[in-house]
This record gives C-alpha cells, structure tokens and sequence, in this order.
RNA sequence: GCGCCCGUAGCUCAGCGGAUAGAGCAGGGGACUUCUAAUCCCAAGGCCGCAGGUUCGAAUCCUGCCGGGCGCACCA
C-alpha cells in the first residue's frame, strides 16, 4: 500500500501515478519528461511518453517503456503494470490504493479540490440585459455561463465580483421616457412590473418610428438625461428601477446568484469616461479620425485594410461602448484591486474585446499580473441556422422557456411519483426543468454556435440533469430507509467491478475541477457528472447496498455517500438543485 | 476581400497527436417478488466535409479547397 502521507487531503491519482513515473523517466531519458498520465479503457491510466522518448533515444518504443517500468517505484499503488501495444504503459491501480483514496476522500469536506492557493480577486462580468426589454433566450447563455464561473472560482477560495453591466444608458432612453410619461407613472410601473418588458419597449419604438414629434420629444429627453435634468433622471431611475426588480424575479427562478447588489449598469461608469479620455490623451494614445476620438490597438485592421479604431469618443462628443468598457476595466483592476477579469459574452464580440483589452493594456490599466479572458460562446441560431434575430419577433421569451420547462418537469414528477405531495411536486418540477435547461446549455461546448431546440432543452432523458438529480435521489433515499449516515467505515470492498469502477471514477472529480477552473469550459465537468451518475447506476443495479453484509455494507455506504457529495457539489457549481425525492 | 468560429452515427453532441473514434436520443432485443425502471444490460449504427502534407502514428497539427455561421469606424 501506499504511503499514507501521500495520498491526502486533496491528492489526485494520476498526479500519483506521474510522481512515480516521473523518475523513471528522467533516468531513462537523462532529463526531465512529462509521464502525460491519462484515463485509459484498456487499463486505468496509461502513459504515451515512451513514444516520443523513443523517437528521441533512437530506440524502440517497446523497449524504452519496458526500461521505464523497471525503474518506477509503482509495485506498491499498483496491482498491473505492462507495456503494451506500440509502446504504451499501461497502469492498473492497486485495489488498496484505491480504497485509501476514497476513504481519504470520505474524510474530506472539499472531496478532493484544495482551495486555491493564490486566491484572487475575480470580476466576472456577466447576464447584462438592457433596462425596458425583456431578458430572451439570448441571454441564457451568459446568465447561466458566467453564474457557473462565479460559484466554481467562489468555491474555489477566490473573492469573486459579480458585475451586471446592466444596459441602462444610451440613447433609446429618450423614447422610453417619454413613453413612460404618456402612460404616466402608475401605470408605466404595473406595466413593467408584470414583466410585460416586450410590448412596453414595442410601444416606445412603434411611437419612435410613426411619430415625428414624438421622435423630437425622444431627442429633447435624451439631451436631458445626459445633462442632468433632475425630473428626467427620476424617470430614468423608475424604469432602471422597475427593470431590475424584474430581472430580479427571473433570476430567482433560474436559481442564479446574482443580486440587487451585483447591478453595476453602463451609467455607473459615467462620471469615470471623462478621465478615461483624457488618461488616454496625456499618454498619446489617443488620435482623431473623422472628429472622433480613437485608439488604434495594433494589429486590428479593418474591412478596407486600414487600422481599426476604438472610438472612445464619437464626433458628436458622445461616449460609445469602448468608453465605458475601458472605465470599467480600470475601475476593476485599480479600484477593486482584481486580477481576474471574466467577460462572458458572445463570441461575436470578440474582435471588439480584443481591442478593448489591448488598448487597456497599452494604457496601463490590464498589467500583469491582471489579465482579461472572454469567455465567450457560441450564437443562438434559429431551426434554420440563421442566428436568432431580436427585432424581427424571431426571439423567444427567457421566461416562456422557464415555465414550459418547469411545467413539463412538475408533470413528470407528478406522474412518476405520486407519493410527492403537490408541494414537493412543484419544487422537484422546478429543480429538475430549471436544472434540464441549465445541463443542456453548459453541457456542449460554449464556442459552438447552438441552435435553439425546444425538445432538447426540456428533455429529461438519457445525459440530462434529472438523470443526474435521480442519481442524487436514488442515494438519498437509501440513507432516508437506512436511517443513518454514512459511518467510518474501515475498508471498502472494491471486488466487485462495479464498485471498483465508482470509486475509480470518484477520485478523478478534483482533476476534472481543476482542468475547468482554467479553461472555464464546463461541459467537461458535466461530461464528469454524467460518467459518475452513471458508474453509480450500474453499481445501484449490481451492488445492494442495505441488504449487504457488515463490512461490504459499510464500504458500499461510504461510496454511496461520497458519490452524492461530488454529485450535489458538482451541480452546485453549475448552479442545479438536487432535491433530496424526485 | 480580411479575420474569427464550426463541419464526427439518422438526430444532438463528446473526443482535439496515440491502440479497434465514444455518449445520449430515435429505432431493435432483453431485465421490475429485492435500496425510486426518470434505471440497467445487449446488439446495431461511421470514406471523422474533400484533397494534399508533417509524423513511427492524424478526427486531432499544417496548407489548399468545399459548405455553414458571425464580425470588419461613431449601435449597444
């Protein structure tokens, strides 16, 4: 067995198995070389380095992972060590090892996953809709994304910032205000309180569009909020106001942690865009073209072959996007002192970010150690491919999606158990159509576009999240009829090969979250969630539980125990409730 | 025109330098006297868009095509 000092709190198994082969390797090859353990479905692991190695040596691969082997210091974690094929080593793990790990595992509240070891301060900047329209399918993607990224890096020991770069500035504002006092307060705050945010916008723009004075009004108010004008800022403060409590109320009911508090809209940037410029003025970054005031990060060309320009201020003196997002890049990394800066948002606005974060940096503002990632992802496409268009009508309602994915779930758990009282009924229905849609979001891969598919989204078949919740259930309920936790458990029996393959699996869930934290791409920590859900199913078949015997009982609790751990943190971290029944 | 993303089973997607390319759904066959069958097990299903190249080895890296999406100065 091995030593126990090794395999503790937070010890990953294949960073084990590279330890050990590490050595071997440098005597072999007369320097340092990766081992690049990795999961295997002809062994446990399996390391390729002898491949490349060979090539370097001159010598067959075979022989060199023969000489590998007979230098590592592997007989005591592992039962089966061989080379195989063109020169592959293969690694069974030992089942002793094994069950010490898990056992360590059982013991530790972090399942593996140390808390990070510089912890930063992170902003992730996500969600984003726009005061007076509504939130549509559009915005699921950042809003559900980005939550994942902020409880994952929370989780993690970082101090994460959560920014709603809420739209509430800009020029439709006119419109908007003087629609808001056609109707006249009263009503403008029921209309917008109903989350009827579509037609109260519709209206604006269809008044904006058909009616000259309107439009003149609309132009009048919009000078007036951006002098301002106290009565015209108090109108503005109603609609920002009465958006937020609306956003508010979806976001509870995707179960996302944003609050009150996380809305840091475009307008609070304001007073931070005049300094903005003339910093970038004073360090000669800042040139005019056509009476606007721009940066021209290098490397960004145009369609015409020309620099591309971010327009700081246009020729009409007025700020832009780029004005504001260089203010809050600024305010994070040097008021809030971050160092992490997440944007998810579409990938469509990439070209944009990169030159926003380069100009920052040529201004000083994104130095190293701070840096800006764009998390992006992939456009919302329409059954015909095209993306998903706002203003044709072609959006679809965040909220319809929401209710029609909860009341598909409400009915399901009603018909397949009818012992849930209607309470209970309406929450599983909530956990598991909110989880369903969420799953199906973050389980692909963000950078790909996604085409928008109703069935897909509220299906709750086959690698989807209630299969994962009822996993979850599954366990729960063992522990509810046997009526007790979990106890220390001496040993676990691993004979049986389903057991053998649950606990192999379990081990590997802080490889997986490390890999995630980088790389914020969590399909693979669903991808991880499913493989273990279903390790779990196949040993639910073969291995009872409750009706096993002493110490094979105790073994299989831990294991059952452990795996409703990782499976409920794992969802938590992807922002999906596991309720106890389904 | 330039840039970015993407073409993998009928459908939705993993895999992104390693062995016989994997899942789910749909369709076929089995398994509920036994801890929730929202489950499990079995079989079937593929010129990995096309063509070259690099490599002992390519779905994966490079080049060129073909096809789809998006972006390319005062909108956010």
């Amino acid at each position: 067995m091995a030593d126990p000092s090794e395999i503790g709190v937070g010890m990953d198994l294949e960073k084990l198995l590279a330890d050990r082969l590490a050595p071997a390797f440098a005597r072999v090859a007369g320097a340092p070389v990766d081992p690049v353990v990795r999961r295997s479905a002809r062994a446990d692991f399996q390391s390729d380095a002898a491949l490349a190695l060979a090539r370097r040596l001159g010598r067959p691969p075979r022989a060199v992972a023969a000489e590998v082997l007979a230098h590592a210091d592997l007989a005591d974690v592992c039962r089966v060590t061989e080379v195989s094929g063109p020169g592959f080593v293969n690694l069974t793990v030992a089942d002793d090892t094994l069950a010490e790990l898990v056992l360590a595992l059982a013991t530790d509240p972090r399942l593996g996953v140390p808390v990070a070891a510089e912890p930063e301060t992170v902003v992730v900047d996500y969600s984003a809709p726009n005061v007076a329209k509504e939130m549509h399918v559009g915005h699921l993607r950042s809003t559900v994304i980005g939550d994942a990224a902020a409880r994952l890096l929370e989780w993690l020991g970082h101090r994460v910032l959560r920014a709603n770069h809420l739209g509430d500035w800009g020029t439709p504002f006119g419109m908007l205000i003087e629609h808001l006092v056609d109707l006249g307060g009263a009503e403008a705050a029921r209309t917008l309180s109903m989350g009827d945010l579509d037609s109260f916008y519709q209206a604006a723009r269809g008044k904006f569009d058909a009616d000259e004075a309107f439009r003149e009004r609309s132009r009048r108010r919009v000078v007036a909020l951006q002098g301002g004008d106290e009565a015209t800022l108090r109108l503005w403060r109603l609609l920002v106001r009465q958006s937020e409590r609306y956003f508010l109320t979806v976001y509870d009911l995707l179960d996302v942690t944003l609050t009150e508090r996380d809305f840091h809209g475009e307008s609070s940037y304001n007073d931070l865009l005049g300094p903005v410029v003339e910093d970038l003025d004073r360090l000669g970054l800042l040139r005019d073209s056509d009476g606007a005031s721009c940066v021209f990060p290098p490397g960004q060309v145009g369609r015409d072959g020309e620099p591309l320009p971010l327009i700081v201020r246009k020729s009409d003196g007025g700020y832009g996007y780029p004005a504001t997002d260089l203010a809050a890049i600024r305010h994070r990394t040097g008021t809030l002192g971050a160092t992490r800066l997440l944007y998810v948002v579409g990938l469509p606005q990439r070209r944009h970010f990169d030159m926003v974060y380069a100009a920052a940096a040529q201004a000083g503002w994104l130095a190293a150690p701070a840096r800006a990632e764009h998390v992006g992802f992939g456009s919302i496409l329409g059954a015909d491919g095209r993306m998903l268009r706002s203003r044709a009508g072609g959006s679809v309602k965040l909220v319809g999606l929401l209710e029609e994915a909860i009341a598909r779930a409400t009915a399901l758990a009603r018909q397949r158990n009818p012992e849930l009282g209607e309470a209970e009924a309406a929450e599983v229905g909530r956990a598991v159509g909110i989880g369903a849609i969420k799953y199906a979001d973050l389980s692909s891969d963000r950078h790909k576009d996604y085409v928008l598919d109703w069935e897909r989204m509220l299906s709750l078949d086959g690698d989807t999240a209630p299969y994962l919740q009822y996993a979850y259930a599954r366990i729960r309920s063992i522990f509810r009829r046997a009526g007790e936790t979990a106890g220390p458990a001496a040993a676990i029996s691993l004979a049986e090969p389903a057991e053998r393959a649950l606990a192999l699996a379990l081990v590997g869930f802080g490889t997986v979250v490390g890999e995630v934290a980088d790389g914020l791409e969590f399909h693979q920590l669903t991808g991880y969630l499913y493989r273990l859900a279903a390790a779990f199913s196949s040993f639910y078949e073969r291995c009872p539980v409750l009706r096993a015997d002493g110490p094979v009982r105790d073994g299989r609790l831990v294991l059952c125990d452990l795996t409703a751990r990782v499976l409920r943190q794992g969802l938590y971290v992807l922002g999906i409730r596991t309720p106890d029944r389904l």
